[in-house]
DNA sequence: CTGAAAGCGCTTACAG
DNA sequence: CTGAAAGCGCTTACAG
């Protein structure tokens, strides 16, 4: 079974390749019989066509793909979603999302040399170099920024927000003394960083001491030796903000290990919302993040690069917000 | 700054274009002086010359690209890692990993028309009708079965015995009247009946009764309405095998909402080894899988069916285990 | 051992 | 309104 071409198409409606081409593309500016036009479609139709994504690409130097690459830590249901969300909306657009999850391995420029792409978006911040040589080639790029960022081109989750959210939360809690349980992984260090410091700021703001951090694993014996350090002192910590969902449910073990009581003598708030986090005991009070309304303005971010958006990327207000359990 | 060529790399080492293709491709077969090998290697490293996968893709109707198809549901912290090894194993023979979630928008067909990718990998069942039709059209498809399959290019998980697995340790722990949480989403559960079905097979060759099965959606509310069902009567359970960790999470949740105590009332065992498992209160018993294994028979099988392998792949034998915690 | 030429399937000026 | 022709960048018989 050889492959359609359009060739095929035309011969089958009686025209030539290039009409094939105009009603396939609905070329504006020129028109073609509403007779003819059916006939293309119908025999396309009749003999399944689809257009050869490599020639498409090799004539006009740009695919319909766009590149997403990962950042190269483990990243979780909420990246999932989002990529979810992305191929939907960019799938209208008859754009496919290729996810690249690039564990350093092989340059990134090897990569979007080689796939031609349309756009390429990153979910982790870019080289300078690379991203100027995409730009040079004249390949959008859609960057992510750890902090709020004025071009429209740059995704920005403001992490320091999400930090102070917490701070905000738990000194409403009535508490003063407040800890930071920051992940262990190295790779997550610039996120982790905006959010302390996000968490920083508010202590500060609010008069608070500023919080004490510590770095915990995803295990028992880690959050312990963390919860212990914490307890120390003339001025026991009495509230944890985690980086994340896991690190609080590791902080809520070692709690438990160490015989306090949550909220009472310690409260704890995650981010993300997983589904762990309702199903905990006790349930983790959380930082909700509108992962859908991200994934639409990352969309629009890349429509509107490729010029193919009917409105501007929009940015909503209510990106995240607290979600209150019984852990604080 | 216009693409590099393989005519800018000719024209700079002063050869054809043939004798660059022959250079770069190392076709055997075709002797070419170590002196030109030579300069044609440094021209194009100095020129940063990359083929171009379109170009390439065109003339030899067969991409770099290696599809792999996510099945429709959320597939979780297993999956991401299954590709991240997938993705370097294939890296190392220069297929680049694409990964489309298809959330059952636009058709199967016209996505590998589309990409023309070297092969296909199904992390879910395909319809036999676009299996046959990829096959047709010459490209290698690495399906995935739900049980024991001869076919290598089947990769297959059985998920019967990780059922199997789960009674047989809560047998063995004495628990003789066994429940089966399974998922409420329907899309699971080409998964969760196999699984079952394993689970079923133990209980009457130990001449256990039935599992009372129930589904459990990853809140409080919906356990504990299976915790009651599962409770009530002359024989109340006193284990459940769960579909995986988060639904024996809620199982969990739901035990601790009725007072009941874990495993002392009722034990629980999951299946995937989330961290959240080791963290939960009491730690959750589990089955792990092992995922670089099933992603190096999967790497392997890719490669096989393309004619690039060194060796057939080679199932292992230790593909799961169960990890004692508290809740068993 | 190396080069000139054809052709993969598409789109798009350019002519009619 | 529609067609003949060129060309995107590559590889590979086919000649030298």
């Amino acid at each position: 079974m050889a492959r359609v071409t359009s060739a095929d198409v035309a011969r089958e409606s009686g025209v030539s390749r290039t009409t094939v081409s105009y009603v396939l593309n609905a070329k504006d500016g020129v028109v073609i019989t509403d007779a003819t036009r059916q006939r293309v479609l119908d025999a396309a139709a009749r003999l399944g066509y689809t257009p050869s994504a490599a020639a498409r690409t090799l004539r006009s130097g740009r695919s319909d793909l766009v590149l997403c690459v990962l950042p190269d830590w483990t990243v979780g249901p909420v990246i999932d979603t989002l990529i979810d969300h992305l191929t939907t909306a960019l799938a209208e657009h008859g754009l496919s999302v290729l996810v690249h999850s690039g564990r350093g391995k092989g340059s990134l420029a090897d990569l979007w040399r080689a796939v031609t792409p349309c756009a390429v978006l990153g979910l982790a911040p870019f080289d300078e170099a690379d991203t100027h040589a995409m730009r040079q080639a004249g390949i959008p790029v859609v960057g992510t920024a750890l902090d709020e960022d004025p071009h429209p081109e740059i995704f920005s989750v403001p992490q320091a927000d999400i930090g102070g959210l917490q701070v905000e939360h738990l000194a409403e809690r009535g508490h003063r003394v407040l800890a930071y349980a920051a992940p262990s992984d190295d790779r997550l260090a610039a996120f982790a960083d905006r959010r302390l410091a996000g968490a920083r700021a508010v202590c500060e703001r609010l008069g608070l001491p500023e919080p004490r951090v510590a770095p915990v694993d995803l295990d028992v014996a880690s959050a312990v030796a963390a919860v212990r350090q914490w307890r120390s002192g003339d001025d026991p910590v009495t509230a944890v903000a985690a980086y994340n969902d896991e690190v609080a449910l590791a902080v809520l073990a070692g709690l438990r290990a160490e015989g306090l009581r949550v909220p009472d003598d310690v409260a704890v708030i995650g981010v993300d919302d997983i589904s762990a986090a309702r199903l905990a005991a006790p349930a983790l009070t959380t930082v909700w993040q509108a992962i859908d309304a991200q994934a639409s303005y990352l969309a629009a971010s890349v429509l509107t690069a490729l010029g193919l958006a009917h409105d501007p990327p929009q940015r909503t207000s209510d990106v995240f917000h607290v979600v209150q359990r019984e852990s604080t």
